[in-house]
DNA sequence: TGTACATCAGTGAACGCGCGTTCACTGATGTAC
DNA sequence: TGTACATCAGTGAACGCGCGTTCACTGATGTAC
């Protein structure tokens, strides 16, 4: 089951070794990724995937120089797929309320078609992983994507901010300096009410997934789509 | 490191091993859950338990019949932990909004005193593991109190909702069957709005304790506080 | 184009470790008379 | 209150397992001339 692509344009000028090298690299990353579904991240197992991919245990340690840099790699990707995810479907509509609805449908999708890739970047910690810095960019993606629509709709008025809470100056300080990092132009209200819509939505993701709406709404989709407009309006959309 | 606190009232008429028996299991639950600090939820082990206690790793087992109970039982302690506490808060007020407040404020109190139960609880599901119906109960304690706030508030008109929005059939049914089985008297509107505000509370916990916010509002006290009352409003507190 | 050497992927054995669970046992505690 | 038997907590050895990582090695690929 190795999938033998060569993508030519990607391999101008390089060696037989180098393709064979990166293309084994994608492999036990992807063998990885589907032995987190079973067991889990604490349980991913480099022997188990070397099992799998019919190599010694210790040939993986030319690719990936611990289990903790081949998680890290784990991580880096799914942020990168959960990103490209919803950055496609941010930019695959032009008024600010669809990409809106863009974003949060196609996170939810993602979330629910890479369920072991999602608890792996939104659920718990693993017990003795530090994550480097190199996570942080990619794992930023979402709430960037879901600024810059606010900052669309701001611009655009499709966003008002009526009764603009009046935020302690310390809150305002982080909310100012979020947007300055962000380079979005918005209110500070907008970007703190941003951030209570983005955590609100990868709680409802992580309740879904974990299992925390058994028994009430479940199944989830028609309250998902109540809270996509509900918080939308929440953030200042209007109707 | 054994407490000794013998509860007298509680021990009438129980036989010295009856008293042995559920000290030492309150002993193993307690260092267990001392362990996950450690070792996160999947990497609990019975012998790393037993060895602490200075015990025969098989003397556990007279105990708990096998590792997945034993963390069952630390699930269903965690969860009451944290409904003891927030019903706690809850009880010490009586407005309806200081209670919301209370309940807000006593989960993240609880959460950031207990991150490795509050990760047991709300992270990723362990894998190979499957909650039995037991643990249902405690799990809905929090939910079970913001519902009944909202229903005290609904009922003195501390809440109100304007511009209800009219569900689709099918979630109306979902949020009246709830409301059913909460024996709670709130328009389904309200039902749909405070499991939204749920989510955002724990999906914000979640960040805040899981590393999301780093660089953002970090510390996350000021904006915790603003949403707090800004999801107070949400749901329909006035000003 | 051919050869000599350097580089690197992959092997297989080994180290030392910890795990969950079972089992036959010893000895202390509890109970019925 | 004393004795005989039943119950049960705790022991220690053992089973079979999988793990991450290291190391000296073989043999294939790449490079410089």
């Amino acid at each position: 089951m190795r999938p033998v692509l060569y993508d030519m344009s990607m391999n101008a000028g390089r060696t037989a070794r180098e393709r064979a090298r990166s293309e084994l690299t994608n492999e036990i990353k992807q063998v990885a990724a589907a032995q987190l579904a079973s067991a889990g991240a604490d349980g991913l197992s480099l022997r188990a995937v070397a099992r799998e991919l019919g190599m010694a245990s210790s040939a993986v340690y030319r690719y990936f120089p611990s289990r903790d840099d081949l998680l890290t790699a784990l991580i880096i990707d799914a942020y990168d797929s959960l990103g490209d995810a919803v950055e496609a479907a941010a930019a695959g509509h032009r008024e600010p309320f669809d990409r809106w609805r863009g974003i949060w449908t196609a996170a939810r999708r993602w979330a629910i078609d890479h369920r072991q890739e999602y608890a792996l970047i939104y659920g718990s910690p693993i017990p003795g992983y530090r994550a480097p810095q190199d996570t942080v960019g990619p794992g930023i993606r979402v709430p960037l994507t879901l600024l810059d629509v606010l900052h669309d709709g701001w611009q655009s008025q499709a966003i008002t901010v009526d009764r603009p809470e009046k935020l302690p100056p310390d809150l305002a300080r982080q909310a100012a300096e979020i947007a300055r990092a962000t380079a979005v132009d918005i209110p500070q209200t907008l970007v703190a009410r941003g951030v209570i819509a983005w955590s609100q939505l990868f709680g409802m993701l992580s309740f879904e997934l974990f299992g925390q709406f058994v028994g009430s709404f479940d199944p989830t989709d028609l309250f998902f789509e109540y809270a996509v407009t509900t918080m939308a309006r929440f953030v200042g959309f209007t109707p």
